[in-house]
DNA sequence: ATGGGTGTTGATAACGCTGTCACGCCAAGC
DNA sequence: GCTTGGCGTGACAGCGTTATCAACACCCAT
């Protein structure tokens, strides 16, 4: 066993070589003789010596970890999959990441968070999840800062951050058509919470899609919604108490169309056989609810994974263009949508 | 506005105090004058003096931030539930806190993701959640480092780390009894994965359920699980089929359980009429399910925060046992169970 | 032979904080 | 009156790494 803890004097005595040049074999630094690179390599290997972060912070001014800021703890399977993938490219990359949940306690706001964040942890960049990313407050907060930022989910594209985006509006509009093609005339919409930029983009993909097949909308059929299972289920509850309900419903996402579906069944409604039902994201809740969710998946692993790679390709210097990317969605088909009982025509 | 980043000579020189009486004030240490410490506050607050965790984690060879490490990205609700009461007793006492997820990668395993989160990020503690928390490879790895430990759901208390559990045999049992009593006769058992000291802890309270009641245990009502939905599915499945029926199904957790009440649906069973159907733990997916299920509430949140706190007082010297804490479990009754429709009387 | 790159290496000074220890001061004890 | 000891404070030396800059060898073109 080697002793407690190798330092950087141990390799370079080890290794017969200054400690810088052990560091510059540990930063991958180039003009570094290959066989004096391979030596200090065994050296180091041999001591299992691993660096110190704190010391390598402290001389170099970085971290090597990014912060993760997200709000919204009831979105279990979005927030978790997109930590997945930041996580997934923050591993392959050596960078560490912090978690910093914004507006979980009861008096803080979230830009005191993000605040908070980025002054006491010192974190090298932050990946901001929607609505945060939107946040005037916590966006001038670390821009103030200099800090390099990544958002997930944002309203629009900015100049000066990388950004992710998924296609909400031509998703949302293949989902409207599929239920138009199944039979369905009168297809309600579920808003997302307006703090989002994907629920405007979704509102606006539900028009485009019902103007599309001919069919004109109908503002008692848009029910206002948060995202949130229990604001779905009222707002199908509203809808499917309407004189002449529809026969479908889309949910600006799963969670809220597992509230339809719990709605339907408490008005003794059988889905989808008297109501089709769609959601959004293909989180983890779509194929647990019976029937399981027809819905858009939204491959957030991936968009995730990606802009934090944009992020730390900026900081490493190697892209100087932040990018800003949009992934399409796919229709996935799955029971809880069918054709109505008997199709309606519209005049 | 202040220069851009103050440091602890700055704050010295304002308060016209040395650069270590405000390293004590920032530090809460004793023996500092009451004016002096107020004169110093002000200063540091005036300059937005925020200490440099790296210079701080170097000179006092701490990183004031904790580790926690979790297997399983599939059990949404607890894995989240057990983060924000970490992060919030993290955030109370001050400490960052690391998110290590272990076996995400296809070839990783766990030991490994725990050796690499003990020496390359060097964290003052670790949390290890279930099953992690009962790997040898895991606990050595990290007890040859001499991190301290602090174990969600372990199999067993342990005399070396800090230790939180839930009474999930009485929980149970509870819940068993909870059905007998509404005059179910027929209990079948879906088993969790029996790398969780749970699993055997719940399938023993289902036992005391049934001896407690008179009842004998037959063993073609206990069924394999893994704790996620499909597997909750399939074992419902085989018991639904079974010859003589059960009129009621408990899975140890609600996600088995949210597959149990689709394995019904596909079977043209009405939940709760024809088959009443219970879970464990009350995560998310519990009141998102048709019917909603009846379930035993884990205080996870409070069992993470709880241990957390130990775990802290542990590193800063102010207990030197480790405590093992067990949190009671409460019933709580919705949709998916009532009384058979017709009740069976066993000779 | 000479001057000016280019590639490789090391001595040394930061980086911003905490730990150690010594100093001065004032109250209590002999 | 002269210790004794606790309290409040500061000088200074690290903590383990990276950054800067100088040194040196070597090669090529002059």
């Amino acid at each position: 066993m080697a002793s407690r803890k190798a330092k950087i004097t141990d390799v370079a005595a080890s290794a017969g070589v200054s400690i810088k040049t052990v560091s510059r074999v540990m930063n991958l630094e180039p003009n570094v003789r290959p066989a004096t690179r391979e030596r200090v390599r065994e050296a180091a290997a041999a001591l299992g010596y691993e660096p110190n972060p704190a010391a390598r912070g402290l001389a170099s001014r970085r971290t090597f970890s990014l912060g993760l800021l997200y709000e919204n703890p009831h979105e279990f399977g979005y927030t978790q999959r997109a930590f997945e993938g930041v996580f997934a490219s923050c591993a392959a990359a050596g960078y560490t990441l912090l978690l910093l949940p914004c507006g979980m306690a009861a008096g803080a706001c979230a830009a005191d968070s993000a605040l908070h964040l980025a002054t006491q942890t010192r974190v090298d960049g932050v990946i901001l999840t929607a609505p945060l990313c939107d946040d005037e407050r916590v966006l001038n907060a670390l821009h103030k800062r200099d800090t390099p930022i990544a958002r997930i989910a944002p309203r629009a594209p900015d100049s000066g951050a990388c950004t992710v985006r998924a296609a909400d509006r031509d998703a949302t509009r293949a989902v409207i058509e599929h239920l138009f093609d199944l039979g369905h005339r009168r297809i309600a919409f579920i808003k997302g919470d307006a703090r989002h930029g994907a629920s405007a983009e979704r509102l606006a993909g539900y028009r485009q899609g019902l103007q599309a097949r001919g069919l004109t909308v109908d503002a008692t059929l848009v029910a206002a919604g948060a995202f949130d299972f229990d604001s779905g289920r009222r707002a199908a509850l509203r809808l499917l108490n309407l004189p002449h309900r529809p026969t479908a419903v889309f949910a600006s996402n799963d969670d809220m169309a597992a509230g339809a579906i719990a709605a339907a069944h408490a008005l003794g409604l059988a889905v989808p056989t008297a109501l089709s039902v769609a959601g959004f994201d293909d989180s983890p809740i779509a194929s647990r609810t019976w029937p399981p969710l027809t819905t858009a998946r939204q491959p957030v692993f991936e968009m995730a994974a990606a802009v934090t790679d944009d992020l730390i390709a900026q900081l490493r210097g190697q892209s100087d263009q932040p990018r800003d990317r949009v992934f399409e969605c796919s229709l996935v088909v799955r029971e809880s949508t069918t054709a109505p009982a008997s199709t309606v025509r519209q005049p």
